[in-house]
DNA sequence: ATGTGTTCTAAACAGTGATTAGATTGTTTG
DNA sequence: CAAACAATCTAATCACTGTTTAGAACACAT
Protein backbone atom coordinates (compact mmCIF):
# COMPACT_ATOMS: atom_id res chain seq x y z
CA UNK A 1 0.00 0.00 0.00
CA UNK A 2 1.12 3.28 -0.55
CA UNK A 3 2.03 5.31 2.58
CA UNK A 4 0.10 8.22 2.15
CA UNK A 5 -2.87 9.40 0.19
CA UNK A 6 -0.59 10.88 -2.72
CA UNK A 7 -1.98 13.40 -4.46
CA UNK A 8 -1.84 13.63 -8.30
CA UNK A 9 1.30 15.22 -8.85
CA UNK A 10 3.73 14.07 -7.11
CA UNK A 11 6.74 16.15 -5.13
CA UNK A 12 9.74 14.49 -6.06
CA UNK A 13 8.65 11.62 -8.83
CA UNK A 14 11.90 11.16 -9.88
CA UNK A 15 13.52 10.87 -6.46
CA UNK A 16 11.11 8.30 -5.41
CA UNK A 17 11.82 6.08 -8.43
CA UNK A 18 15.87 6.91 -7.78
CA UNK A 19 15.31 5.66 -4.16
CA UNK A 20 12.77 2.73 -5.23
CA UNK A 21 15.41 1.93 -7.74
CA UNK A 22 18.90 1.98 -5.74
CA UNK A 23 16.64 -0.63 -2.97
CA UNK A 24 15.54 -2.58 -5.69
CA UNK A 25 18.94 -3.34 -6.88
CA UNK A 26 20.56 -3.74 -3.61
CA UNK A 27 17.88 -6.86 -3.03
CA UNK A 28 17.84 -8.36 -5.93
CA UNK A 29 20.48 -6.73 -9.05
CA UNK A 30 19.82 -4.64 -12.10
CA UNK A 31 19.29 -6.78 -14.41
CA UNK A 32 14.69 -8.13 -13.29
CA UNK A 33 14.54 -4.40 -12.45
CA UNK A 34 11.51 -3.35 -14.13
CA UNK A 35 10.05 -0.01 -14.96
CA UNK A 36 6.53 -1.24 -14.64
CA UNK A 37 6.67 -2.52 -10.90
CA UNK A 38 8.92 0.26 -10.08
CA UNK A 39 6.17 2.74 -10.85
CA UNK A 40 3.89 0.51 -9.40
CA UNK A 41 6.12 -0.25 -5.85
CA UNK A 42 5.76 4.00 -5.74
CA UNK A 43 2.32 3.80 -7.05
CA UNK A 44 2.16 5.39 -9.88
CA UNK A 45 1.13 4.35 -13.77
CA UNK A 46 3.29 2.68 -15.87
CA UNK A 47 3.74 5.14 -18.52
CA UNK A 48 4.19 8.14 -15.39
CA UNK A 49 7.77 7.04 -15.05
CA UNK A 50 8.59 8.21 -18.89
CA UNK A 51 8.09 11.89 -17.80
CA UNK A 52 11.22 11.75 -15.45
CA UNK A 53 13.31 9.14 -17.32
CA UNK A 54 13.88 8.92 -21.28
CA UNK A 55 14.56 5.11 -21.37
CA UNK A 56 14.99 2.02 -18.78
CA UNK A 57 18.57 2.65 -19.29
CA UNK A 58 18.29 6.42 -18.35
CA UNK A 59 17.36 5.25 -14.92
CA UNK A 60 19.73 2.89 -14.90
CA UNK A 61 22.25 5.42 -15.98
CA UNK A 62 21.25 7.53 -13.35
CA UNK A 63 21.49 5.00 -10.40
CA UNK A 64 24.60 4.15 -11.85
CA UNK A 65 26.31 7.59 -11.70
CA UNK A 66 24.75 8.01 -8.19
CA UNK A 67 26.72 5.32 -7.14
CA UNK A 68 29.69 6.62 -9.05
CA UNK A 69 29.47 10.02 -6.46
CA UNK A 70 29.42 8.33 -3.92
CA UNK A 71 32.72 6.41 -4.40
CA UNK A 72 34.57 9.23 -5.88
CA UNK A 73 33.59 10.97 -2.14
CA UNK A 74 34.59 8.37 -0.28
CA UNK A 75 38.00 8.06 -1.98
CA UNK A 76 38.50 11.98 -1.95
CA UNK A 77 39.26 11.42 2.03
CA UNK A 78 41.68 8.82 1.84
CA UNK A 79 43.66 10.75 -0.58
CA UNK A 80 43.65 13.27 2.16
CA UNK A 81 47.32 12.41 3.80
CA UNK A 82 50.14 10.30 4.88
CA UNK A 83 52.80 8.69 2.05
CA UNK A 84 51.90 7.89 -1.80
CA UNK A 85 52.22 4.52 -0.15
CA UNK A 86 49.39 4.72 2.94
CA UNK A 87 46.81 6.27 -0.05
CA UNK A 88 47.36 3.98 -2.47
CA UNK A 89 46.28 1.27 0.01
CA UNK A 90 43.68 3.23 1.60
CA UNK A 91 42.31 3.98 -1.50
CA UNK A 92 42.21 -0.04 -2.63
CA UNK A 93 40.80 -0.85 0.24
CA UNK A 94 38.00 1.79 -0.13
CA UNK A 95 36.70 0.48 -3.35
CA UNK A 96 36.91 -3.29 -2.82
CA UNK A 97 34.84 -2.59 0.51
CA UNK A 98 32.53 -0.45 -1.36
CA UNK A 99 32.20 -3.53 -3.64
CA UNK A 100 31.89 -6.23 -1.23
CA UNK A 101 28.90 -3.68 0.56
CA UNK A 102 27.12 -2.34 -2.72
CA UNK A 103 27.85 -5.84 -5.18
CA UNK A 104 24.59 -4.85 -7.43
CA UNK A 105 25.15 -1.38 -7.35
CA UNK A 106 28.76 -1.78 -8.57
CA UNK A 107 28.00 -4.60 -11.26
CA UNK A 108 25.88 -1.71 -12.77
CA UNK A 109 28.38 0.62 -12.49
CA UNK A 110 31.20 -1.40 -14.23
CA UNK A 111 29.38 -4.52 -15.78
CA UNK A 112 25.94 -4.06 -17.52
CA UNK A 113 24.51 -3.16 -20.49
CA UNK A 114 25.39 0.40 -19.32
CA UNK A 115 29.56 -0.50 -19.98
CA UNK A 116 29.18 -2.96 -22.86
CA UNK A 117 30.38 -3.29 -25.78
CA UNK A 118 31.46 0.50 -24.32
CA UNK A 119 30.96 2.51 -21.62
CA UNK A 120 27.96 5.22 -21.95
CA UNK A 121 29.89 8.50 -22.05
CA UNK A 122 28.50 9.79 -18.89
CA UNK A 123 30.41 7.42 -17.01
CA UNK A 124 33.49 7.69 -18.94
CA UNK A 125 34.53 10.46 -16.84
CA UNK A 126 33.95 9.12 -13.63
CA UNK A 127 36.03 5.84 -14.56
CA UNK A 128 38.64 8.26 -15.81
CA UNK A 129 38.61 10.07 -12.50
CA UNK A 130 39.30 6.87 -10.40
CA UNK A 131 42.14 5.92 -12.46
CA UNK A 132 43.69 9.36 -12.46
CA UNK A 133 43.37 9.56 -8.91
CA UNK A 134 46.18 6.20 -8.68
CA UNK A 135 47.92 8.05 -10.68
CA UNK A 136 49.18 11.44 -8.53
CA UNK A 137 50.26 9.34 -6.10
CA UNK A 138 52.26 6.55 -7.80
CA UNK A 139 53.72 9.66 -9.90
CA UNK A 140 54.83 11.53 -7.05
CA UNK A 141 56.69 7.96 -5.54
CA UNK A 142 58.53 6.92 -9.14
CA UNK A 143 59.79 10.59 -9.13
CA UNK A 144 61.98 10.61 -12.40
CA UNK A 145 60.54 7.76 -13.84
CA UNK A 146 58.97 7.70 -17.52
CA UNK A 147 55.98 8.28 -18.18
CA UNK A 148 55.10 5.39 -20.01
CA UNK A 149 56.23 3.42 -16.97
CA UNK A 150 54.25 5.17 -14.39
CA UNK A 151 51.39 4.27 -16.51
CA UNK A 152 51.93 0.71 -16.58
CA UNK A 153 52.54 0.48 -13.26
CA UNK A 154 49.26 2.83 -12.64
CA UNK A 155 47.20 -0.06 -14.84
CA UNK A 156 48.75 -2.68 -13.47
CA UNK A 157 47.58 -1.16 -10.15
CA UNK A 158 44.60 -0.53 -11.01
CA UNK A 159 43.91 -3.57 -12.57
CA UNK A 160 44.60 -5.56 -9.64
CA UNK A 161 42.22 -3.79 -7.45
CA UNK A 162 39.68 -3.26 -9.86
CA UNK A 163 39.54 -7.72 -10.60
CA UNK A 164 40.41 -8.68 -6.98
CA UNK A 165 36.80 -6.56 -6.48
CA UNK A 166 35.48 -8.06 -8.89
CA UNK A 167 36.18 -11.67 -8.13
CA UNK A 168 35.42 -11.18 -4.87
CA UNK A 169 32.07 -9.90 -5.21
CA UNK A 170 31.38 -12.01 -8.10
CA UNK A 171 32.01 -14.61 -5.21
CA UNK A 172 34.49 -16.38 -7.65
CA UNK A 173 37.68 -16.68 -5.17
CA UNK A 174 35.56 -18.45 -2.28
CA UNK A 175 37.86 -22.00 -2.06
CA UNK A 176 41.12 -20.09 -2.12
CA UNK A 177 40.02 -17.10 0.34
CA UNK A 178 39.07 -17.91 3.88
CA UNK A 179 41.62 -20.30 5.52
CA UNK A 180 43.14 -18.80 8.93
CA UNK A 181 43.55 -15.09 7.19
CA UNK A 182 39.94 -13.08 7.56
CA UNK A 183 38.64 -11.24 4.67
CA UNK A 184 39.62 -7.57 5.26
CA UNK A 185 43.19 -9.38 6.18
CA UNK A 186 43.43 -11.06 2.92
CA UNK A 187 42.48 -7.75 1.50
CA UNK A 188 45.05 -5.98 2.55
CA UNK A 189 47.23 -8.31 1.53
CA UNK A 190 46.88 -8.44 -1.69
CA UNK A 191 46.80 -4.64 -1.94
CA UNK A 192 49.69 -4.78 -0.37
CA UNK A 193 51.72 -6.56 -2.91
CA UNK A 194 49.96 -4.41 -5.75
CA UNK A 195 51.12 -1.30 -4.69
CA UNK A 196 54.53 -2.81 -3.46
CA UNK A 197 54.59 -3.93 -7.59
CA UNK A 198 53.54 -0.25 -8.36
CA UNK A 199 56.10 1.28 -6.10
CA UNK A 200 59.19 -0.90 -6.99
CA UNK A 201 59.64 -2.26 -3.97
CA UNK A 202 60.63 -5.95 -3.10
CA UNK A 203 57.36 -7.95 -2.50
CA UNK A 204 58.27 -10.07 0.64
CA UNK B 1 15.64 -17.40 -46.03
CA UNK B 2 16.60 -20.52 -44.44
CA UNK B 3 19.73 -22.26 -47.01
CA UNK B 4 17.83 -25.93 -47.66
CA UNK B 5 14.50 -27.19 -47.41
CA UNK B 6 14.83 -28.47 -44.27
CA UNK B 7 13.22 -31.82 -42.93
CA UNK B 8 10.46 -31.62 -39.93
CA UNK B 9 12.64 -33.11 -37.92
CA UNK B 10 15.99 -31.71 -37.95
CA UNK B 11 19.62 -33.42 -37.42
CA UNK B 12 20.82 -31.51 -34.77
CA UNK B 13 18.75 -28.36 -33.86
CA UNK B 14 20.87 -28.10 -30.69
CA UNK B 15 24.41 -27.51 -32.66
CA UNK B 16 22.77 -25.27 -35.02
CA UNK B 17 20.97 -23.29 -32.00
CA UNK B 18 24.48 -23.13 -30.26
CA UNK B 19 26.24 -21.84 -33.39
CA UNK B 20 23.60 -18.97 -33.96
CA UNK B 21 23.65 -18.42 -30.95
CA UNK B 22 27.49 -18.35 -30.38
CA UNK B 23 27.76 -15.84 -33.79
CA UNK B 24 25.08 -13.50 -32.24
CA UNK B 25 26.88 -13.13 -29.56
CA UNK B 26 29.70 -12.39 -30.94
CA UNK B 27 28.03 -9.78 -33.12
CA UNK B 28 25.60 -7.77 -30.59
CA UNK B 29 26.90 -9.73 -26.73
CA UNK B 30 24.05 -11.94 -24.92
CA UNK B 31 22.13 -8.91 -23.60
CA UNK B 32 19.85 -8.50 -26.34
CA UNK B 33 20.23 -12.18 -27.69
CA UNK B 34 16.26 -13.84 -27.79
CA UNK B 35 15.26 -17.44 -28.11
CA UNK B 36 12.81 -16.65 -30.21
CA UNK B 37 14.70 -14.80 -32.92
CA UNK B 38 17.66 -17.01 -32.88
CA UNK B 39 14.85 -19.81 -33.21
CA UNK B 40 13.53 -17.12 -36.46
CA UNK B 41 17.16 -17.13 -37.80
CA UNK B 42 17.58 -20.98 -37.70
CA UNK B 43 14.15 -21.32 -39.20
CA UNK B 44 12.63 -23.19 -36.49
CA UNK B 45 8.93 -22.35 -34.35
CA UNK B 46 9.65 -20.26 -31.19
CA UNK B 47 9.18 -23.24 -29.17
CA UNK B 48 11.07 -25.51 -30.36
CA UNK B 49 13.88 -24.64 -28.59
CA UNK B 50 12.42 -25.79 -25.61
CA UNK B 51 12.83 -29.07 -26.17
CA UNK B 52 16.65 -29.22 -25.96
CA UNK B 53 17.00 -26.31 -23.45
CA UNK B 54 14.97 -25.85 -20.62
CA UNK B 55 15.18 -21.89 -20.20
CA UNK B 56 16.75 -19.07 -22.35
CA UNK B 57 19.73 -19.11 -19.42
CA UNK B 58 20.76 -22.93 -19.94
CA UNK B 59 20.75 -21.91 -23.82
CA UNK B 60 23.07 -18.77 -22.52
CA UNK B 61 24.84 -21.38 -20.03
CA UNK B 62 25.82 -24.06 -22.56
CA UNK B 63 27.30 -20.84 -24.49
CA UNK B 64 29.49 -19.99 -21.85
CA UNK B 65 30.61 -23.78 -21.48
CA UNK B 66 31.52 -23.93 -24.82
CA UNK B 67 33.73 -20.66 -24.24
CA UNK B 68 35.44 -21.77 -20.89
CA UNK B 69 36.56 -25.14 -22.36
CA UNK B 70 38.15 -22.92 -25.36
CA UNK B 71 39.75 -21.37 -22.63
CA UNK B 72 41.19 -24.22 -20.80
CA UNK B 73 42.13 -25.93 -24.17
CA UNK B 74 44.22 -23.02 -24.92
CA UNK B 75 46.07 -22.65 -21.42
CA UNK B 76 46.95 -26.59 -21.55
CA UNK B 77 49.19 -25.44 -24.17
CA UNK B 78 50.65 -22.76 -22.57
CA UNK B 79 51.50 -24.51 -19.39
CA UNK B 80 53.57 -27.57 -21.08
CA UNK B 81 57.07 -25.95 -21.39
CA UNK B 82 59.63 -22.92 -19.88
CA UNK B 83 60.11 -21.70 -16.16
CA UNK B 84 57.46 -20.98 -14.06
CA UNK B 85 57.94 -17.24 -15.00
CA UNK B 86 57.44 -18.08 -18.08
CA UNK B 87 54.51 -20.23 -18.17
CA UNK B 88 52.90 -17.41 -16.07
CA UNK B 89 53.51 -15.02 -18.82
CA UNK B 90 52.37 -17.00 -21.25
CA UNK B 91 49.06 -17.81 -19.49
CA UNK B 92 48.23 -14.61 -18.64
CA UNK B 93 48.73 -13.09 -22.19
CA UNK B 94 46.27 -15.81 -23.07
CA UNK B 95 43.73 -14.94 -21.42
CA UNK B 96 44.07 -11.16 -22.38
CA UNK B 97 44.33 -12.48 -25.72
CA UNK B 98 40.91 -14.09 -25.52
CA UNK B 99 38.97 -11.94 -24.18
CA UNK B 100 40.06 -9.04 -26.52
CA UNK B 101 39.67 -11.40 -29.21
CA UNK B 102 35.96 -12.49 -27.64
CA UNK B 103 35.15 -9.37 -25.64
CA UNK B 104 30.89 -10.34 -25.66
CA UNK B 105 31.55 -14.16 -24.94
CA UNK B 106 33.96 -13.04 -22.37
CA UNK B 107 31.30 -11.17 -20.57
CA UNK B 108 28.59 -13.69 -20.64
CA UNK B 109 31.23 -16.50 -18.57
CA UNK B 110 32.11 -13.90 -16.54
CA UNK B 111 29.72 -10.72 -16.48
CA UNK B 112 26.42 -11.62 -16.65
CA UNK B 113 23.24 -13.03 -15.34
CA UNK B 114 24.85 -16.11 -15.08
CA UNK B 115 27.31 -15.27 -12.59
CA UNK B 116 25.61 -12.59 -10.34
CA UNK B 117 24.79 -12.72 -7.69
CA UNK B 118 26.97 -15.60 -7.43
CA UNK B 119 28.61 -17.68 -10.33
CA UNK B 120 26.32 -20.57 -11.59
CA UNK B 121 26.90 -23.97 -10.61
CA UNK B 122 27.75 -25.51 -13.94
CA UNK B 123 30.48 -22.42 -14.05
CA UNK B 124 32.77 -22.82 -10.69
CA UNK B 125 34.96 -25.65 -11.47
CA UNK B 126 35.96 -24.22 -15.15
CA UNK B 127 36.85 -20.69 -13.09
CA UNK B 128 38.79 -22.61 -10.31
CA UNK B 129 40.51 -24.87 -12.66
CA UNK B 130 41.82 -21.08 -14.35
CA UNK B 131 42.79 -19.91 -10.95
CA UNK B 132 44.48 -23.30 -9.94
CA UNK B 133 46.87 -23.57 -13.18
CA UNK B 134 48.03 -19.84 -11.69
CA UNK B 135 49.07 -21.89 -8.46
CA UNK B 136 51.26 -24.61 -9.73
CA UNK B 137 53.87 -22.33 -11.52
CA UNK B 138 53.52 -20.07 -8.64
CA UNK B 139 53.97 -22.99 -6.32
CA UNK B 140 56.96 -24.52 -7.66
CA UNK B 141 58.81 -20.82 -7.99
CA UNK B 142 58.03 -19.82 -4.36
CA UNK B 143 59.06 -23.04 -3.05
CA UNK B 144 59.21 -23.26 0.61
CA UNK B 145 56.95 -20.16 1.56
CA UNK B 146 54.11 -20.49 3.46
CA UNK B 147 50.60 -21.93 1.85
CA UNK B 148 49.20 -18.71 3.08
CA UNK B 149 51.82 -16.15 1.18
CA UNK B 150 51.28 -18.14 -2.01
CA UNK B 151 47.77 -18.12 -1.89
CA UNK B 152 47.81 -14.49 -1.82
CA UNK B 153 50.27 -13.83 -4.22
CA UNK B 154 47.87 -15.82 -6.83
CA UNK B 155 45.01 -13.81 -6.16
CA UNK B 156 46.99 -10.74 -7.18
CA UNK B 157 47.99 -12.04 -9.93
CA UNK B 158 44.83 -13.60 -10.86
CA UNK B 159 43.30 -10.64 -9.98
CA UNK B 160 45.76 -8.28 -12.34
CA UNK B 161 45.40 -10.50 -15.23
CA UNK B 162 41.71 -10.90 -14.94
CA UNK B 163 41.31 -6.90 -14.13
CA UNK B 164 43.03 -5.81 -17.12
CA UNK B 165 41.09 -8.35 -19.30
CA UNK B 166 37.79 -6.62 -18.44
CA UNK B 167 38.68 -3.27 -18.24
CA UNK B 168 40.69 -3.32 -21.55
CA UNK B 169 37.55 -5.25 -22.88
CA UNK B 170 35.27 -2.35 -21.69
CA UNK B 171 37.57 0.09 -23.19
CA UNK B 172 37.75 1.69 -20.16
CA UNK B 173 41.40 2.59 -20.12
CA UNK B 174 41.59 3.59 -23.72
CA UNK B 175 43.34 7.44 -22.41
CA UNK B 176 45.94 5.56 -20.81
CA UNK B 177 46.47 3.04 -23.16
CA UNK B 178 47.87 3.67 -26.53
CA UNK B 179 51.20 6.14 -26.25
CA UNK B 180 53.86 5.12 -27.95
CA UNK B 181 53.77 1.29 -27.08
CA UNK B 182 51.56 -1.24 -28.81
CA UNK B 183 48.88 -2.72 -27.03
CA UNK B 184 50.43 -6.05 -27.10
CA UNK B 185 53.52 -4.90 -25.38
CA UNK B 186 51.76 -3.12 -22.79
CA UNK B 187 49.92 -6.07 -21.77
CA UNK B 188 53.15 -8.05 -21.87
CA UNK B 189 54.74 -5.47 -19.52
CA UNK B 190 51.36 -4.89 -17.06
CA UNK B 191 51.14 -9.14 -16.80
CA UNK B 192 55.18 -8.82 -16.39
CA UNK B 193 54.73 -6.62 -13.36
CA UNK B 194 51.97 -9.10 -11.95
CA UNK B 195 53.79 -12.26 -12.50
CA UNK B 196 57.42 -10.47 -10.94
CA UNK B 197 55.25 -9.09 -8.04
CA UNK B 198 53.74 -12.89 -7.53
CA UNK B 199 57.42 -14.50 -7.89
CA UNK B 200 58.92 -11.88 -5.55
CA UNK B 201 61.64 -10.20 -7.69
CA UNK B 202 62.32 -6.88 -8.15
CA UNK B 203 60.12 -4.88 -10.64
CA UNK B 204 62.66 -2.12 -12.08
C1' DA C 1 1.99 -52.68 -38.92
C1' DT C 2 1.59 -50.97 -34.79
C1' DG C 3 2.54 -48.43 -31.06
C1' DT C 4 5.67 -45.36 -28.32
C1' DG C 5 8.33 -41.54 -27.40
C1' DT C 6 10.69 -37.56 -29.45
C1' DT C 7 10.72 -33.37 -32.13
C1' DC C 8 8.38 -30.06 -34.13
C1' DT C 9 4.21 -26.38 -35.14
C1' DA C 10 0.60 -23.35 -33.88
C1' DA C 11 -1.61 -20.92 -30.64
C1' DA C 12 -1.95 -18.94 -26.53
C1' DC C 13 -0.62 -16.48 -21.85
C1' DA C 14 1.49 -13.14 -18.91
C1' DG C 15 4.96 -9.75 -18.44
C1' DT C 16 7.91 -6.27 -20.47
C1' DG C 17 9.40 -1.41 -22.57
C1' DA C 18 7.45 2.18 -24.78
C1' DT C 19 3.96 5.49 -27.02
C1' DT C 20 -0.32 7.98 -27.33
C1' DA C 21 -4.60 10.67 -26.19
C1' DG C 22 -6.61 12.88 -22.78
C1' DA C 23 -7.50 14.11 -17.75
C1' DT C 24 -5.53 16.72 -13.90
C1' DT C 25 -2.73 19.84 -11.77
C1' DG C 26 0.76 23.68 -10.96
C1' DT C 27 2.40 27.95 -12.85
C1' DT C 28 2.66 31.91 -15.44
C1' DT C 29 0.63 35.85 -17.47
C1' DG C 30 -2.88 39.22 -18.87
C1' DC D 1 -8.15 37.09 -10.09
C1' DA D 2 -8.95 34.47 -14.18
C1' DA D 3 -7.43 32.48 -18.29
C1' DA D 4 -3.93 30.22 -20.89
C1' DC D 5 -0.12 27.28 -20.86
C1' DA D 6 2.99 23.61 -19.76
C1' DA D 7 4.13 19.84 -16.99
C1' DT D 8 2.68 15.59 -14.84
C1' DC D 9 -0.11 11.96 -14.46
C1' DT D 10 -3.74 7.94 -16.03
C1' DA D 11 -5.58 4.65 -19.16
C1' DA D 12 -5.24 2.27 -23.11
C1' DT D 13 -2.61 0.24 -26.45
C1' DC D 14 1.31 -1.78 -29.32
C1' DA D 15 5.05 -4.85 -30.33
C1' DC D 16 8.00 -7.98 -28.36
C1' DT D 17 9.63 -11.27 -25.06
C1' DG D 18 9.93 -16.03 -22.43
C1' DT D 19 7.35 -19.91 -21.74
C1' DT D 20 3.58 -23.45 -21.84
C1' DT D 21 0.17 -26.33 -24.04
C1' DA D 22 -2.28 -29.34 -27.42
C1' DG D 23 -1.67 -31.71 -31.15
C1' DA D 24 0.69 -32.86 -35.79
C1' DA D 25 4.71 -35.19 -37.94
C1' DC D 26 8.20 -38.19 -37.58
C1' DA D 27 11.79 -41.99 -36.07
C1' DC D 28 12.18 -46.25 -34.42
C1' DA D 29 11.63 -50.50 -31.81
C1' DT D 30 8.62 -54.39 -31.29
Amino acid sequence: MATKAKTYHREDLRGELLRAGRAYIAEHGHHSLSVRTLANTVGVSPGAPYHHFKDRRALLLALAIDGYAEITDAAAEATSVGTPEERLVRMGMQFIDFATRSPQLLELMYESELTSPAPDPALVEFQDQGHEALVKPVREALDGFSEEEIEVRVLALWSTIYGFASLRRKHMIQKVEPRELGRDEVTRKVVQVAVNAALGNLTS
